[in-house]
DNA sequence: TGGCGCATACCGACTGGTCGGTCGGTTATG
DNA sequence: CATAACCGACCGACCAGTCGGTATGCGCCA
């Protein structure tokens, strides 16, 4: 059974590339198959589709990210600290890799009606990690009374509206330097103040 | 000049319905001369490429979006109230047109990277209008100072998302429902604290 | 031990269908 | 009669997926 998970890995590997680089439409098949060294005939044996190839990739490399999020936010306790690492760990870390970030956050939409569900399923994610976090800011009066089903979307529309501007127009370089000021917008808007900022005018 | 125009309306009409439904690329020029009721050479007349077309649509779109939001906001000095009117424009009106608003916030992706410069113009126009009333909320003293650049876009893809969700999942339903939470969030984000909502628990 | 059967893994030429764009021609208009 | 406007059959490129094959290894029985 080696043969077997080098093939498939291989073949992911190159998907994760081609994918990244042309959008799911415009990446050929037998680009893939190329770059993962195997044939044709291999790739299909291994996956049934491009469809279905281009979710395996999409769930794996979501899987991760999550997952890095996850364990970055599970040293802290506090659930507001706990919010400022998410934010952190996502920016960093797709700061850190074009590629991914633009596979993750763009490509798929050249697939057309089919993507929908999987977006969804993915975002969602990332938002209900969010959600939670809010709710127990909530509840622990560190946080605003709100519609925290609302307010985790705007957090992820907000980080991946930051990603996508930076993917495409390179600013701000590097992303992560935009950190403070989403952390200020995003924690200030539920009432969580960061410390530091008084800075309204005396009457 | 009369039938020239009115076959390039109809194309354009016709376009924009099948984009819309069907994204850039599963969208076939057959089907939009079909429903224009024009020759394929008809359209070729009027349009070089299917790329030139789909941007002639999206320039027109957003141009109408962009001016509908202008005119809304002209009514009122204050730039903290103009913010609230923008986001208000723009959840209303694209809430009450599934079709424009997926053509817009979605469907040009499918496009491959040749999508990414028009993107970046459509979404700064948006964004520049934010950041504008930012700049003088904030010389009025009545936001945090910040970097207006970044928040601008903060903004944009808090809204963004919302609607995309909502093209998506359908929830929330309108989704101008959520308006309430994300003014909230974006004016307290900036420091503009919107009128009753002292909740913090007192000591 | 060696030969047989069978499954897994892999190969790559080929096909069937789609679709953007073209081009030689026709009609309307001023 | 010149030019703009329009027609639609056709072309060629592209590409996901297929299919008839090969190679390898493993269990099993004589």
């Amino acid at each position: 059974m080696l043969t077997k998970t080098n093939a498939r890995n291989r073949i992911m590997e190159a998907a994760q590339t081609v994918f990244a680089e042309r959008g799911y439409h415009d990446a050929a098949m037998d680009e893939i198959v190329r770059g993962a060294d195997v044939s044709k005939g291999g790739l299909y044996f291994h996956f049934p589709s491009k469809e279905k190839l281009f979710f395996a990739v999409m769930d794996h490399l979501g899987a991760r990210l999550v997952e890095r999020i996850r364990s970055a936010i599970a040293k802290e306790s506090d659930p507001v600290a706990r919010l400022e690492i998410a934010l952190e760990t996502v920016l960093t870390t797709l700061g850190k890799r074009r590629r991914l970030a633009k596979l993750l956050l763009v490509q798929g939409y050249s697939m057309g009606n089919a993507f929908e569900k999987k977006r969804v399923a993915i975002y969602s994610q990332f938002a209900s990690l969010i959600k939670d976090n809010l709710d127990l800011a909530v509840k622990d009066g560190a946080a605003a009374p709100m519609n925290t089903e609302v307010v985790s979307h705007l957090w992820v529309g907000a980080v991946n509206e930051t990603l996508i501007r930076w993917l495409y127009t390179g600013a701000p370089a590097p992303v992560a330097e935009a950190l403070p000021e989403i952390k200020r917008l995003l924690l200030r808007g539920i009432g969580a103040e960061p410390k530091g900022l008084e800075w309204r005018k005396a009457p």
